[in-house]
DNA sequence: GCAACTTTGTTTATTGGATAGACAAACTAA
DNA sequence: TTAGTTTGTCTATCCAATAAACAAAGTTGC
């Protein structure tokens, strides 16, 4: 009596989803139109879309050109509906944004972060996010979450396991924010992060299967396969960085031997660099490749040779659609291109390179933030399709 | 008028569904038992039962014991509604199953395959097969479908692109069976069905997330992430045993260089062995192991550790649930165990290890014939499911 | 052996979402 | 002005699931 049908409410969520799928791909969109693109009744269409307008998330913007009979009422998503907090939480570096439900920038804010204890780090966190949340204009559901990317290896439940470049361990940062500011809040490895923001908003829009590889300080890798970011057994996966390359190469902290990040990240390049006497710093051996210097060119090419041995693998295994590079050393992008490519087509078999994309980050610096904030943004759409 | 109301039609089927399989995994089972397990009302469950029997696919037989009140009327599946058949076409050899649909064996066959020839090797399969399908007792659906696993990259219409130990190269495999027989046939790699076939019916059963490692002369791997085999971008992915462990190492006929597949592979292992002055075949080199021969045991801790080099690998990447050694390797197990174990321990991250599981396969030369047959089961409810 | 209680499974009336088809409104084209 | 088209709503109907009542078949305690 009271309970909805149980499995009729399921059909309704669906189909209000499907509905209102179509109008964020196809905006501005009619009625008629929808009903023709989904399959679904016209009749249905119109009740379903309905319950939109009264949800404050589609609204009608006036009449479109007829078509030889009466005009279409176009509808649109309301992208303001409300508002999605993204947070990039660096080593010692902040950056935020405030996105609408569509993910356009409203606000974006960057600080230090002079300390990374756990402690310090968030008292500088939670004005940040008050000072975001006081940039999103009034709404219909007002800041749906707060998503955040961190340096480390993070549980289902949101605590951070293990960040070693920050030196924290079993940290509950999901638990902190959450009852701080009593909003749903995410988070995820920055990796993760990353991949989502290139495949929903950057390079890596709409590819169904595509890993991103982070290269900073380390080498981190996102996996989006089927669409989806893939997690394994314990909710993390995807030590990409820690793939061995060199079976009795180089010790590294991990506890493995020949990891690929100890030949392909900035670290590695920074190290190289410092032996040759250039300073440790990617901005000034990049000016220096722009300006000509040969010695560190063939620094960036030995880089990029082993970027491509581990792309290799990494085709080889995935056989994804697309490869992305990101991070820091995406800007390195043209010093590295041919030879991450030329190594790459050497090496991968043949049959998984004719699909394969090897792209760089189109978000820069970017990708973790606008990552994050769809971690929020689809985490708001999942409430709506389950309640 | 004519169309099933569309998506009343969806939400019957789910429940069919969730009916059928709660059956499977629970037998024998009361219509009550299944209400309470499912959540589905009692009417409800009653309707879908009776369609259920009315479909030849499940029966009662007879009455539970009472726990204080009406005795259950219980159900089981019917099994014996139909049968499948799965082959596992080897470089030399041709095994096959006739199983019900619960993958229980009702006939098994073997035979050599003297040449590896396309055609040579379709007039040995056609009567082959046959003759399984003569086994079949009569029944409600017949045989529902055959499933083969093959030595090679399958792309998704079930035409083998290439399958080097044979010489094939763009054989349409699934369309001249289908042809033949007149029913479905599904068609893929040998490690994909090996894992499979471990995952449903030998030692990884029900577990979600699962690489199987099939080390034979070469190394292939079979991916079952979230209870399902994946593939990548163009339908084949997996192909582990070209992961690259040793960067500069030995050139491979794949391109690449130093691939795992070179240093822990039964051909590895034969190899070293005959350096040593040692027969190459794998039975004789286990007897000398069972018998003491301290060279040959030393040989596979070698093979063994290099397997676990591979397999921290895997472990780094996907953080699965469990990984499976399988093919003709599984039968060193005993003294592959300790190094592998041991490497694995040393190299993968911490973090990951804690869920990991590393198991020989329980099938043994069955894991493929399984996994084949099991493709062909799994399509035959996913027709019921759909239709 | 009988009354009271339990459990199983079916029957019946009701609910709610999707649909087909009719229809009204709004427009084009000739 | 008239005929035809397109859009969107309305109405009657269908169908699967459900709650509640009910019948059938047990058990248990005295």
């Amino acid at each position: 009596m009271k309970t909805t049908t149980g499995d009729q409410a399921l059909i309704k969520r669906m189909n209000t989803a499907i509905v209102l799928e179509a109008i964020l791909r196809e905006e501005p969109l009619s009625r008629a139109k929808i009903s023709e693109l989904t399959g679904l009744n016209k009749a249905t269409v119109s009740s379903l879309v309905q319950d939109l307008i009264d949800n404050r998330l589609v609204r009608e913007i006036g009449t479109g050109v007829s078509s030889g009979g009466r005009k279409p009422v176009l509808l649109e998503f309301i992208a303001s509906a409300g508002y999605a907090v993204g947070i990039d939480l660096g080593v010692n570096y902040l950056r935020g944004v405030l996105t609408d439900l569509r993910g356009t920038i409203v606000a974006e804010r960057q600080a230090p972060l002079p300390s990374p204890g756990a402690d310090e780090a968030f008292n500088v966190l939670r004005p940040f996010i008050q000072e975001l949340m006081a940039d999103a204009p009034a709404s219909a559901f007002g800041v749906v979450g707060i998503g955040v990317g961190v340096p480390g290896l993070v549980d289902r439940g949101g605590t951070v396991l293990y960040a070693p470049n920050m030196g924290w361990r079993d940290i509950p940062l999901k638990e902190a924010l959450g009852r701080t500011f009593g909003i749903p809040v995410l988070i995820d490895n920055e990796a993760n992060v990353g991949a989502l923001g290139e495949q929903k908003y950057g390079i890596g829009r709409g590819i169904s299967n595509m890993v991103y590889v982070s290269v900073g300080i380390g080498i981190g890798t996102g996996l989006i396969l089927h669409r989806e970011l893939y997690k394994g057994a314990s909710g993390f996966s995807g030590e990409l960085g820690h793939l061995s390359v060199e079976a009795h190469g180089k010790p590294c902290r991990c506890g493995n031997r020949g990891c690929w990040e100890l030949y392909a990240s900035e670290q590695a390049l920074l190290d190289q660099a410092a032996e040759l006497g250039y300073p440790r710093d990617l901005d000034e051996l990049l000016a220096a490749a722009s300006a000509g210097d040969a010695k560190v060119r063939k620094l960036l090419e030995g880089i990029g040779e082993y970027l491509g041995v581990g792309i290799s693998n990494i085709v080889n295994v995935f056989n994804p659609n697309a490869v992305v590079i990101g991070n820091r050393m995406s800007k390195a992008h043209p010093w590295l291109e041919e030879a991450v490519r030329r190594t790459v087509e050497q090496r991968a078999l043949g049959f998984h390179l004719r699909n394969v994309h090897l792209l760089y980050a189109e978000l820069g610096e970017r990708s973790a933030v606008m990552g994050a904030a769809e971690l929020a943004i689809s985490a708001f759409f999942d409430r709506l399709k389950s309640a």
